[in-house]
DNA sequence: CAATGCATGTAATAGGTTACATGATTTC
DNA sequence: GAAATCATGTAACCTATTACATGCATTG
């Protein structure tokens, strides 16, 4: 049983809801996974090949027009595959924010610099939350559990750092 | 003005703070920084040569008894580029959380998994929010705000997912 | 005297992005 | 007829982790 990378479980698991080409990999990875798990194309089309080749995706020409296209398809050994990776219990979960890391390192700092820097922090995750909202809009996918998780996730975070700042501004 | 990585800056910030050997900023990012940006020995050393050789940081021998020992302080062209990080505006924010994507792909699987997953998800958050406010109370910081944020939103998440079970097994 | 901690380092490998090249089709 | 979208692909590069090697000092 081959250990596949995450950028490949991401790949299996669109695969695994439907038909897809690469581009539409890409193309549904960028609008919706993309906030947790990205994917680019350096990956896409080599590990699409890769996973035909363990047999868990197979393939066909689907050419459109002139247009070459392959369309790739789940296997029975994917399904299983998939279906183990979720019901696995190994959990990564990583946050890279340098934001945060610039608040860490605060004391290098002027206060009101600091004030400055949470206050840009604020603002901006104000404004992914109300762009969060417009895709859900959009899509109409109002029972979309991780999109409703990504718009509240940033609202909570705006709501944060508003507190932060209320507190440093009088403190 | 030679762009850095973010590791290159977690390095620098950390000296930035204080005299510091390989060593040193190793221990500390692996209890700090590393929730939201880590740094590995791989890349800590060849880092602090690097980070010499562009005279952001300047070292000297200080061995203890027959252990060598090398010793990294800031410059202050090492601190001007510290402070322009600090106040650049650019913000990368990135989450990888592979509990979501199992979460987002959800349909794949039968309701009760999905339930499952939720659960331990949860389970998770809640045990790490305990284990931060541990470190807290080892490392007496009750004034660190960036620890404080890492334990609310470990609460937030472990709140989230207790609604999501609860809206899920009842239907 | 064993285990843990302090201390430095590297080679191999993995994982991923960026930037580019190519060309058909559809839409405005 | 220009621009956007559909479609496939790769080479070069960057960033980072893992696993290992080495050895002294301190603590129980």
């Amino acid at each position: 049983m081959s250990t596949l990378t995450p950028t490949a479980r991401v790949i299996l698991g669109l695969v695994a809801s439907g038909p897809r080409t690469g581009y539409d990999v890409k193309r549904i990875a960028d609008s919706s996974t993309r906030f947790f798990w990205g994917a680019s194309y350096g990956q896409i089309y080599p590990e699409l090949r890769r996973l035909e080749g363990e047999g868990l995706i197979e393939s066909s020409e689907e050419p459109r027009g002139r247009v070459r296209r392959r369309v790739y398809r789940i296997t029975p050994a994917g399904t299983r595959a998939v279906r183990e990776w979720l019901l696995d219990t190994e959990t990564a979960f990583e946050i890279r924010d340098e934001g945060l890391l610039r608040l860490f390192f605060g004391d290098l700092l002027e206060p009101e610099d600091v004030l400055e820097l949470v206050r840009r922090r604020r603002t901006w995750f104000e404004l992914t939350a109300v762009y969060f909202r417009e895709i859900g809009d959009e899509l109409d996918v109002q029972d979309d559990e991780v999109l409703r998780y990504g718009i509240e996730l940033m609202e909570w975070n705006a709501t944060w750092f508003a507190r932060l700042e209320k507190r440093l501004s009088q403190g």
